[in-house]
DNA sequence: TGTTTTTTCCAAAGCGCTTTGAGTAAATTT
DNA sequence: AAATTTACTCAAAGCGCTTTGGAAAAAACA
């Protein structure tokens, strides 16, 4: 059923019928009741092609995985399309994924804008230099980013955790438990989040009159595994850490699990401290000791952003969003005092 | 630059220069090379809204994931997607993604069939009973399922893993060495994948002259917490199990932990294996000892997923594929002889 | 009553592509 | 040389929607 056949089971034009349902003034309520009702009747749906080619506007969100993607992104991604994905069908929108393949991500991009293939693209796992920005810019394509490129805040729209601010309570809460040599396990530091979670970690030091070692700071891929060799590296250290902080939970059971091979208590002999996207299946709640986290529900960013983004689009007058979610601290069992020996 | 302009530049019909883009024989060599040159020189692209109302045809695969989407998805999605990507974009798909919100799931695959939005669907996350395979057939939108519907084999195209063989053999891996008091910690046996791995478990169990016992059987969430409570249960049990089998490396870092919490070496005092999805993040090898697994690397089977849909598509005569692929059994260090005592 | 304004509706022109049905020039047959 | 085939190319008609520019009918005004 399209709208010609509609329009004359009506008894009325293709316009009228078209202007009834996209609610616009030059009809009469009672047209406008006479028609919706019908079309529901019958079931009638706007053919999606038909409408895109028409208005230009083609209510779908890009999402494009990096090629070079990580574990900084992948596993994280599930969670966070969640999060939008709810937001995105709230208002009509599709999602158009593109991950991987000979293409090569630019390109993608400038597929999507220049066939209007999207009406807007979220950018995720934003580098310190980050070249999709200028592309984007270039390209007019309204584009939100989850994260920051580094230190830019100006000229395109974000909405980011504070990494930096999470990383520096975090750091203090060890320091102030008498912490004096404090370990990072951070993921890839050419990611903004990264970076900044590091530099969190570094003002929290410094304002104990402390400096970082690199030594017992490492920039790895989020894996289990790599949580168990550096937890179990810096702990063999000769002047080995008394706590450690961790970029992700990711890391955490592999860092869990060195512990225990060595025979320390975390919590006493160890205290650990991770930042925690609210990833369903590691739940820091349930480990023992309880884990202190930095929580920061990844999904819950995925939905703001998607927010963000269909403002945009529908809006474009309206000014570019930044938004800084504050991280929340939360103590749990796994961070404790200095041991004294 | 549209095909219009395109056709003016070169002086032909854009008739000619659409057949020549695309391969009718109606056009000379010469001019589809001049054409092609010519457009790649000015970098046309059709506009794949045009393309698509002209057609018919989307280009496009649509994955939902089901609004009551479980662990047993969303952390494997990110990885299948990232193989099937690759395949689809090589062959100029897009990837049409949809979760949650407000529209239900069977109307989304209304939508897609009536509206032509896609051309395909792939069905993730079958159950033993799975109203999606009758409502597709219904609405004739070409679909793959990854796994199976139960122990239905036909009337559909599907590609699984040979769960039951793996657990089959995974458990007979333990009851060679001894084992006779077997736990399984598995999956949602509400999914068919779950249960097909409970059936091959007892099928090993049986040839055994042993008896599956319930008490020793678990099916949950795959996440750590999880992993950690059953195994600790099991593990506490008065006549407790020497040996696990695990449905997901999820399962496992709790597993893990909860074994070194209670004084067990693993492999000795207990052995374990999981089947390994590949996840990047959770490495079996880097386990210590490593781990025993059912290895199956759920990312290839998105790129092959990804393959048979495009051929059922481009090809609706070929007959449904039906692809049960083998695992690997990866014996390592988790697995050892029944203690004795 | 005639004129102007408002309300309600419509015909037709796109949007950018594919595809049908023909037409022309060149090559081949008769 | 005429008739037939073959090789190319084209004009025009969709695909199903939105939107422009009016027109007719109804309401308001003079």
């Amino acid at each position: 059923m399209n709208l010609k056949q509609l329009s004359k089971h009506l008894n009325l034009s293709q316009t009228t019928v078209s202007r009834a349902l996209n609610g616009y003034p030059e009809v009469s309520e009672e047209t406008r009741r006479r028609v919706g009702e019908v079309a529901r009747r019958v079931g009638y749906r706007p053919n999606p092609h038909a409408m895109r080619l028409a208005t230009g506007k083609s209510h779908a969100i890009g999402h494009v995985l990096p090629s070079d993607r990580t574990l900084m992104i992948d596993p994280h991604f599930s969670d966070f399309i969640a999060g939008a994905g709810d937001v995105y069908s709230a208002n009509g929108f599709d999602v158009m994924l593109h991950v991987g393949g000979l293409e090569d991500e630019q390109t993608v991009y400038r597929r999507y804008a220049q066939s209007g293939a999207v009406d807007g693209v979220v950018v995720m796992g934003p580098r310190l230099q980050d070249w999709r920005i200028e592309l984007l810019t270039e390209l007019e394509l309204p584009f939100i980013v989850h994260g920051r490129v580094g230190d830019l805040e100006d000229g395109y729209a974000w909405l980011d955790i504070d990494n930096r601010g999470a990383f520096r309570q975090a750091t203090k809460l060890l320091t102030d438990l008498g912490h004096r040599r404090i370990g990072l396990i951070n993921g890839n530091e050419a990611m903004t989040f990264a970076s900044h979670r590091r530099q969190g970690y570094e003002d929290a030091l410094l304002a104990n009159g402390l400096i970082a070692d690199p030594t017992v700071m490492t920039s790895d891929a989020m894996t289990e595994e790599n949580g168990y060799r550096q937890t179990k590296r810096l702990l063999s250290l000769e002047n080995k850490p008394t706590a450690l902080v961790f970029s992700s939970m990711l890391f955490i059971s592999g860092a869990i699990r060195a512990a225990h091979e060595m025979g320390l208590q975390i919590g006493s002999d160890v205290s650990l401290i991770a930042h925690d996207d609210g990833l369903p299946f590691l739940n820091a709640e349930g480990l023992v000791p309880a884990l202190t986290t930095m929580r920061s529900s990844i999904r819950a960013a995925g939905s703001r952003v998607a927010e963000l983004l269909i403002e945009m689009i529908n809006n474009p007058a309206s000014k570019q969003p930044h938004e800084l979610w504050k991280v929340d601290l939360v103590v749990r069992g796994s961070t404790g005092p200095v041991p004294r020996n």
